[in-house]
DNA sequence: CTGTTAGCGCGTTCAA
DNA sequence: TTGAACGCGCTAACAG
């Protein structure tokens, strides 16, 4: 019931050794003699000794921990890259700190300031919709705290990325839908701040004049991608009576939205409508099983991600001082998507 | 580029004020004379002054910090709790820390020793599936570390809780279906070393009782309750042509996963089968509009907590040595779920 | 209102 | 191989 208060004195004290060689003993150093060595460990254990990580750290200036910001763990890709960067940063010792920012800029530069505050040794993070001002990063980089930005990364100079081909994806999708008989592709973006889905639209339009088709600016409704934003998405544009048999959602949760009002609305998918969404999101799979996607890799970007981090922290030489890594993010097709649109065969 | 240093010494230093003054200052303390408040909070800023909260934390053997350990944080259900915990913990001045066992025994256990070494202020936990030794639980309660569960919690006595009420759950969730016309439900349960698992397996029994159906032991399938699971379990029952009616699942991730597989076979949804799951998952409901829910008020529970916690964090007096809260948890029918199966009728 | 002094618990010199 | 002493950055106690 009693406060744990057993320090490496107290063990000092009931072993009348000094308690620098206590320290030397619990943290495994080769200048203490094997047989003291277990005296100490048995007594700390007897003792109950429990070591004070913020004392030690305090010390040493070196946390031993990473930060990493994402904007909601709820969403499917972010709470995978958080196991790929669990995964790589346990294995080399490191522990990780998870934050969510709720894509809120607020929480977001509360986030990255508390970060700094406990001295993470580095931060992963993939920004939020709200973030256009980016002084808590430049403050970060100011700091010496090294930073990896994975997905939606920011627009300064000399940063390191993971990132997947966005522009490719967004081509991809386009193109994918305009193969399966698509003429009227309606693409539903993000906010034009993040280059993620500035690339996506870049694609988007790209895939359209390779094969002729006109871009409409109509045809492309920028959100904060969210389910509701989805659903409102398709409203307009069937009360608009816009014409339209396929869907590029820049990202799956809106992509679900616009399923979930279509099938309410009596839409067969992908008979009527096509949709493509970027995800790596097993769930939406579920829901329509022909919802085809451009995976990202999530899993594999935390651990991409991780190791660059892992490098600048620890400064191994014959790095970089920035570098961007693009990761391949294929197009797959699920189960029901054979099934072409009839109406356009 | 530079590492920050700037300690309040340094700060102390430019303006020839004793580095304690600058302590109370940065503290906004009273005892501060306006005046040489703003001129270090300014000289603070200009300098980039970072506070360190290794430093404080430790002078203070107070962290202002709580650790919440879940098994996954991309079930919606956790990560809805954890929404409700940082909400008060943030409005009460504490930071969160999120640490994810994934149903392993092995990392909550190191999970609960970093945060012990951290010296968080207390901690809320879900415990995984795996946890039937509470060697470390122990420790945290030795430690004195104010400990509160949700949902998952422990058999062990003097803790405190936050749970809902997963008898009448059950109850409930077999009632439903009963009154909808099934009278032969399988019930998919989950380790019965969880009390969560027992005491809904019991509202089941207790349901089929009240209404003279007869319990048989291979209707209830026990397994870890994941989407692969549930659809082993169904694929099992099918296979073996088992009768069944009805499924009550005691969470939503086999759920979906029964889903899955009866959709793909053509099975409909709740005509042929019903199905109620314990969630608070509203991903659920998009897969099939049918799905009755015992809805598990995440947001609610992590806030509940929460508060408990703080209490006993701050030794407010007046509570209790332990207590356990049983929150309401109630079934929601969903749109379609009112086509009561036509065969029964 | 401000300065002085003394640690929080640990790890790392430098001696012995 | 071990001990003595110092300081990481900050805050609390006591003066003044």
């Amino acid at each position: 019931m009693e406060i744990n208060k057993v320090t490496i004195h107290d063990i000092a004290k009931a072993l009348s050794i000094d308690s620098s060689t206590i320290s030397r003993a619990l943290n495994d150093s080769p200048r203490v003699k094997k047989k003291t060595k277990d005296r100490i460990l048995h007594k700390a254990q007897e003792m109950g000794y429990q070591r004070n990580l913020l004392a030690s750290n305090l010390r040493k200036n070196i946390t031993n921990t990473i930060g990493v910001v994402v904007p909601r763990i709820s969403r499917h890709f972010f709470s995978s890259v958080i196991q790929g960067v669990e995964e790589t940063a346990y294995q080399a010792g490191y522990n990780v700190i998870i934050c969510q920012s709720l894509e809120q800029l607020e929480r977001e530069k509360k986030i990255i300031e508390t970060l700094m505050a406990n001295r993470v040794d580095g931060v992963l993070i993939s920004i939020s919709m709200e973030t256009m001002d980016y002084s808590h990063m430049e403050a970060l980089k100011n700091g010496g705290v090294p930073l990896v930005f994975f997905d939606r990364h920011c627009n300064i100079p000399d940063t390191n990325n993971v990132l997947i081909d966005d522009f490719k994806g967004g081509f991809d999708a386009t193109q994918h839908l305009i193969v399966s008989g698509c003429k009227n592709i309606v693409h539903f973006s993000g906010p034009q701040a993040l280059g993620i889905y500035k690339k996506r639209l870049e694609g988007y339009k790209a895939a359209l004049s390779e094969n002729n088709l006109p871009f409409r600016e109509e045809y492309v409704i920028s959100s904060r991608l969210m389910e509701q934003d989805g659903i409102e998405n398709v409203k307009k544009i069937v009360t608009d009576n816009l014409d339209f048999d396929g869907i590029f959602s820049a990202n799956d949760v809106a992509a679900i939205g616009a399923i979930k009002y279509l099938t309410n609305n009596n839409v067969k998918i992908p008979e009527d409508v096509a949709i493509v969404g970027f995800s790596n999101e097993p769930i939406s799979t579920v829901i329509n099983p022909a919802l085809t996607t451009i995976d990202q890799p999530g899993f594999e970007m935390g651990k991409t991600a991780t190791d660059l981090l892992l490098k600048y922290i620890k400064n191994q030489n014959g790095i970089k001082k920035s570098q961007t890594i693009i990761m391949d993010s294929n197009l797959i097709e699920r189960q029901s998507s054979k099934k072409v649109r009839a109406r356009n065969i």
